[in-house]
DNA sequence: TCGACACTATCTGCATGCAGTGTTGAACGC
DNA sequence: GCGTTCAACACTGCATGCAGATAGTGTCGA
């Protein structure tokens, strides 16, 4: 071992990869911003090949886009593919919501509990930014619960997208309502019945969908 | 243009990851197979880098599994892991349904009509392999009806890991209930009721995952 | 006979070379 | 002034070099 702590990974490549992924959500890099593979080698001070190695993953993700023989771009996500991510969350969040009630536990109620209290706070104080942040973390705490790999990866690509393309479209969708519609989610979860927490998850998901169309 | 008249592709990465992800979906190259680049540069007389960025490609589609500094094989998908496919794939299947209900034309209702009456010929004489393509035809036709690329993404997927899996795990289903299941959807849709649709596709993939949970 | 150790072969992962191609912009004609 | 031509530039995509790491093999000692 050379000197620090680090267990997994330390490929430049995946270093990569991660950190273009983080600019790429945090809107640091917008949509359209072509990704020059020798410009981001220089960059970074590595070579050409992990570069390289970490687009070709951001387009499997579709957090890029690439024409041929013109390289990639940041993935520019259209109205009507924010409109299909959300279809695809509804069900993904309903399925996890269900799973995560039937194996709910102390650790689940009082983590989602937590989370509840500081987001009405910071709902009734109108944070945005920390709302952000605590709706999401309460979205995770359940999809987390869920224990589905396969649900959980697929949510975490579309969150993702989702992001992205809300770099370009701001959804607020009220944060009080948020609250509520977590609230309820939470309770159903609570209560043990999962077809109700499915259709709590659900029905939040949907009312945001509605959000989007009818937004112009 | 040179002489043939193929449009698209052409970079060998491209048809090097579409080969590898046959070979491996149709179960040529079986789970745990080493993916080693410079052998498969040799079998295809390429370099070894279209080799690499198609393993990549497959690793990050979770098709090919890797380890630090071994590189990568072909995916062991889990029992564990084959049953959180099929609770992804049910809530995935029920929404297409429901999309695709929404967007009934007489076509879909054609093409439906026929794979299900060829699918019930087949099943009454037993012909296993024509039974799985009219099985998977009937699912694709629905996700394509249903045009939403993000849902039909995911679902193709889920399917090529599913029949990674199924290399070690032998689901035959019982060809007869396949085609009974099959006729419900079929009816739901056309019966112009989303919410039927949805169900009657989420009871079929349902019904699967609990013969996997069953079968040992 | 069996285990420890060193050695070899092979592969991964990063660096770099290079031909073909798309883009840009400037010179030129009109 | 405006459109066209062309040449320089930049980048993509494939090929290849190479250091470090790992697995497999054989040898030696007990």
């Amino acid at each position: 071992m050379t000197s620090s702590l680090q267990a997994d990974p330390q490929r430049v490549g995946e270093v990569l990869y991660k950190t273009l992924r983080d600019r790429i959500i945090s809107g640091e890099l917008r949509p359209g911003t072509r990704l020059s593979v020798p410009a981001l080698a220089e960059e970074f001070r590595v070579s050409r090949s992990p570069v390289r190695d970490a687009v070709i993953r951001l387009v499997q993700e579709n957090l890029a886009a690439e024409t041929m023989n013109r390289g990639a771009e940041v993935a520019r996500i259209s109205r009507a593919e924010l409109v299909s991510l959300y279809e695809a969350r509804e069900v993904l969040e309903g399925a996890v919501a269900r799973l995560a009630t039937e194996k709910y536990d102390a650790a689940l109620r009082r983590s989602l509990l937590a989370l509840l209290t500081e987001h009405r706070t910071v709902a009734e104080q109108g944070d945005f930014a920390r709302h952000l942040e605590l709706d999401a973390a309460f979205h995770r705490e359940i999809r987390q619960a869920a224990k589905s790999p396969v649900l959980a990866r697929m949510l975490d690509g579309v969150q993702s997208r989702v992001l992205v393309a809300m770099r370009s479209t701001s959804l607020t969708g009220g944060m009080v309502q948020a609250v509520h519609d977590h609230q309820a989610i939470f309770e159903a979860i609570g209560s043990g019945d999962p077809e109700a927490a499915e259709l709590a998850a659900r029905a939040h998901i949907h009312r945001l969908k509605e959000l989007l169309s009818a937004a112009d």
